[in-house]
DNA sequence: ACCGTATATATGGTTTAACGTATATTCTCG
DNA sequence: CGAGAATATACGTTAAACCATATATACGGT
């Protein structure tokens, strides 16, 4: 999990990973289809973006039957997170950002909703 | 000076950049001779990315006699500052990030020093 | 065992970004 | 005004990043 700085914040400047890395934030797990259906991309987008965010440890996955789960790694260093912080409060009015809370709340069969009913 | 995330984390990617802009925050003001003396690189390369940086509004220059010397821009948004405090955090017991301020420090012929004698 | 859904990866093409080298600009000093 | 120092830009090349499309894998239900 030692990420160096520069490297953590290439991952950061592209919008895709930028704006799933920020909804990860605010709703905690989101599985894949989540994200497609929030960001609305093409799913072999999100998903090559979420490995190579898996593969350099700023997400971790879990899987939950047919659904794969991503959140922010616990481990990540402090300033990491500082980071993802300042991003936040960066993104928090922005357009793109609002957009997607808002249609992951609109979203129609959230299968995480599957285990809460 | 409305610059998006994704593009400031984008000039934060670059480890030319990033150390310029964490020796800025620690050393206020420098001049293209001594970033280049610090980070030993080519001058062009750090002109370069230093006009990249100036462009996007994140540095503003200002002209002394035969040197243009560098800062960060106070303008910036806050939570642009944010990352780079972050930044900043995650370097500050990097050896690259040692090594520049050593460096600066030990530099013969200062231009900042020939104002201060 | 088969089918549908969710997710991952492979492939090829296009764009973006970095670099080194060479050259241009702007200043200082004599 | 000419020389030299500091800085900026232009040009051609190389490497990296992103994308769309197609295909592969894994799971759940029937």
């Amino acid at each position: 999990m030692g990420i160096s700085a520069h490297q953590f914040f290439q991952l950061l400047s592209d919008e895709t990973r930028l704006r799933s890395l920020l909804l990860m934030k605010q709703e905690g797990e989101l599985c894949v289809c989540e994200l497609v259906y929030a960001l609305e991309m093409s799913q072999p987008k999100i998903s090559r973006h979420l490995a190579s965010l898996r593969d350099s440890g700023v997400v971790v996955d879990r899987r939950q039957g047919q659904w794969i789960y991503y959140q922010i790694s616990p481990l990540l260093p402090a300033w990491a997170q500082q980071a993802l912080d300042a991003a936040l409060l960066g993104c928090a009015d922005k357009e793109s950002f609002l957009h997607d809370s808002e249609a992951l709340r609109d979203m129609p069969n959230r299968p995480s909703a599957i285990g809460c009913a």
